[in-house]
RNA sequence: GGUGAGGUGGGAGAGAGGCCGAAUCCACUAGUUUGCUAAACUGGCAUACGUAGUUAAUACGUAUCGAGGGUUCGAAUCCCUCCCUCACCGCCA
């Protein structure tokens, strides 16, 4: 959510960054100046109407103390009055907070100034890419084939379960996926995240804290006896351990990396996108998490991308970075790196990391805060990464490291998979 | 799920209609004292919104004692609803 401070100072720079961000309904910016106008107004008289009344509230004490009742009786009158006028500014005085509130978390985030000009992903920038496209001349089979070969995945079985979009993962296909998991969790903590293990659902506050709420609920899986949301990512629980936190300075910055399950409703996706591991319902992540000082939160962001392009580099897989932009970030981030790594067999790019600096924006809605040098209070900035998603790793390594006899297991991954090849 | 006891500042914990944004202790912090450290003493120490001020320091106002309603001139305190915590019982990996 944006400061309204922002609002009030700056509606150029707001005005500005909602265009790049190809965001339409750019009226909204003088409604919310507005309505805060009127809203401070009447703070204004609600103030000063609950002031009369308190201050004659105690002269009533005084007076009845010293046993002037009727002096008492003739101010309660007054006070009266004063509490009638003031109920109905009240009144209005929240339904005001209220309108303001809700335009305000429909408006966001503003982008960087590093973020191009761009309303479709092919206008994303490639800003660096590694790793060589594996000669596969021979025979090259898609992972949704490899992973039958092999007995790794069931995708049928998994609609018998659930429905589509919950592969079964068996024998060396889970094993593989263990072997990823404990083997990021460990890259993580090797470089300063403590791991953290957390719910993998959420109760509303939370998911209004990470701005999966309001309006994108329908991306998540809902329990409602209960109230609460399957995680979609990792990233809502764990950034909410911070909501409505003053973190001491000592122990900023905060780093966190957790293993969750993800689970994603992902309504209107069909074909060739949804095949196989490319799309599904539940997946394993792993995530990386940073709360951090304002003044070098870009330096983080770099940081964790660098962190995330070593893991990609360590797996041997051919992977692209690129700054999304404008049109193609995400509502609440002000500069979105994408991973994306090279399906040597179905001959595309699948994205499997996107690492963000929310800046305030998430901080000001969870009030995650922390004390800088002066002692003053002032929000911290949340990033945080994917390190990374398996399945479409998992997509990847079967189909770039496919031999005619079997798989190669990157040297990183052999000591927690415990073979050099599937086969 | 049942019964009982509770939820007060960073922590512990008093307060039981007005003198309470809240005693006291601890933590933290500034200073005095002091060969150093420690101790002692003195002061400071919640958050949000608003008004004025330079988008400052600061001053003032309002709100906040789990959340939301109610009673009252006045609520941390009384009443109602909900949430949560703890203990015991039931169930259970």
């Amino acid at each position: 959510m944006l400061p309204i401070q922002l609002f009030r100072t700056n509606k150029e720079l707001i005005l500005e960054g909602l265009k790049k961000k190809n965001f339409k309904d750019l009226d909204l910016v003088d409604k919310i100046i507005d309505i805060d106008e009127r809203r401070r107004a009447l703070q204004v008289e609600n103030d000063n109407l609950a002031a009369s009344v308190n201050s004659a509230s105690k002269n009533i004490g005084q007076l009845m103390a010293k046993g002037e009742k009727e002096k008492a009786e003739e101010m309660k009158l007054v006070v009266a009055q004063n509490k009638e006028r003031a109920r109905e500014v009240a009144e209005v005085l929240a339904a005001l907070e209220k309108e303001q509130h809700d335009t305000l978390v429909q408006l966001p985030n503003m982008p960087h100034s590093s973020v191009p000009f761009g309303k479709t992903p092919e206008e994303n920038e490639v800003v660096r890419s590694g790793g060589s496209t594996p000669d596969l001349s021979a025979q090259k089979l898609p992972h949704w084939e490899l992973a039958a070969k092999y007995s790794l995945i069931d995708f049928e079985l998994g609609t018998k379960i659930t429905g589509a979009g919950f592969p079964v993962f068996t024998g060396q296909g889970a094993r593989l996926q263990r072997a990823l998991i404990n083997y990021f969790l460990n890259y993580n903590t090797e470089a300063g995240y403590k791991e953290v293990c957390p719910p993998f659902m959420v109760n509303e506050a939370s998911a209004y804290g990470t701005t999966q709420l309001p309006d994108k609920e329908g991306q998540m899986y809902y329990a409602s006896e209960d109230g609460f949301y399957l995680i979609p990512t990792a990233e809502v629980p764990v950034t909410n351990m911070y909501r409505d936190v003053i973190i001491p300075e000592s122990e900023m910055p905060v780093k966190l990396t957790a293993y969750s399950p993800c689970f994603r409703r992902e309504a209107g996706s069909y074909g060739k996108d949804v095949r196989g591991l490319n799309r599904v319902h539940q997946f394993d992540k792993v995530e990386v998490v940073q709360l951090v000082n304002p003044a070098n939160s870009y330096e983080v962001l770099e940081e964790m991308v660098n962190h995330v392009e070593r893991l990609l580099q360590s797996l041997g897989l051919q992977y692209r970075i690129l700054r999304l932009c404008g049109g193609d970030m995400s509502f609440s981030s002000a500069l979105t790196y994408d991973f994306e790594v090279y399906s040597a067999a179905q001959e595309r790019w699948l994205e499997v990391s996107s690492v963000s600096n929310f800046e305030t924006f998430q901080t000001n809605r969870m009030k995650a805060r922390f004390k800088d040098g002066s002692g003053k209070t002032q929000l911290v900035h949340s990033l945080n990464g994917s390190s990374l998603a398996l399945p479409r790793i998992i997509a990847c390594l079967l189909e770039n490291h496919q031999t005619p006899d079997g798989i190669n297991i990157p040297d990183a991954l052999v000591p927690y998979f415990g073979k050099k090849t599937i086969s």
